[in-house]
DNA sequence: CGCGTTTGACCAGCGC
DNA sequence: GCGCTGGTCAAACGCG
């Protein structure tokens, strides 16, 4: 199937988020099916968002539902490592001062290799959910982003991530973790970060390196 | 030895 | 005020 952006109405998106009956296509369909909307359930520019999701034309690619809050924004798409065959974004943004951006994804795998480097800090087994959360903060020196992990109450099969706070830096460089990445560029990811940093505001990104380097593959 | 994980304790926010 | 819950801290431990 051919990538398919267009309009994704909150009705869509929420049955995709809650993991009902909505399905998606293969995903060795590269860049398929990225919807972007806004508050007023209208498309933005779905060529330039899926740009920014997929910087490596031809990358395999998640299907990835992004709901835009007060201003647009992208962010990298996580790496399907094994057993994950497709995933979806959603976003929790409450505030334009808050970015926190939640990723459901169907893996095997808890963690995604989103092309940085997470060290986990804590474990909590949660109310919500009979599964016990794990958090992770970014291991590079002076970025804050955070990330909580944990099975999806309703499907085990899906991991929700959920990322809290953007990156002040580029990514460590490829092939964090030993898999493969969707990101041909490793700046591409912080090119991304740093739109998203741009869209919500400088409460959580410092302006340190607030501008992604084309070709800067180290932090 | 450095780095990451584990895990119990601690703290803050919230509802009753 | 108290208890519950989610989030974080930090010491112990494991691994390369």
């Amino acid at each position: 199937m051919a990538a398919s952006l267009g309009l994704c109405h909150h009705e869509t998106y929420a049955a995709a988020a809650a993991g009902g009956g909505y399905s998606y296509p293969a995903p060795d369909a590269a860049a398929s099916s990225l919807f972007m909307v806004d508050d007023d359930d209208v498309c933005v520019d779905g060529v330039a968002a899926r740009r920014s999701f997929f910087p490596a034309p031809g990358a395999e690619a998640a299907n990835c539902f992004m709901e835009l809050g007060p201003s647009e924004y992208s962010l990298p798409p996580p790496v399907l490592a094994g057993g994950n065959e497709y995933g979806e974004y959603y976003s929790s943004l409450s505030s334009p001062s808050s970015s926190r951006i939640g990723f459901r994804t169907r893996s095997e795998v808890e963690v995604l290799d989103d092309g940085f480097k997470w060290r986990k800090y804590g474990k909590k087994a949660v109310k919500s959910s009979p599964n016990p959360r794990n958090y992770y903060r970014c291991s590079a020196a002076g970025c804050g982003v955070k990330k909580r992990v944990e099975r999806d109450r309703d499907d085990p099969r899906y991991v929700v991530t959920t990322y809290d706070g953007i990156h002040n830096h580029a990514t460590p460089g490829t092939g964090a973790g030993g898999g493969h990445s969707y990101l041909a560029s490793p700046a591409a990811t912080a090119q991304t970060w740093s739109l998203l940093a741009q869209a919500t505001g400088p409460a959580s990104a410092p302006p340190r390196h607030a501008a992604a380097h084309s070709s800067e593959s180290s932090f």
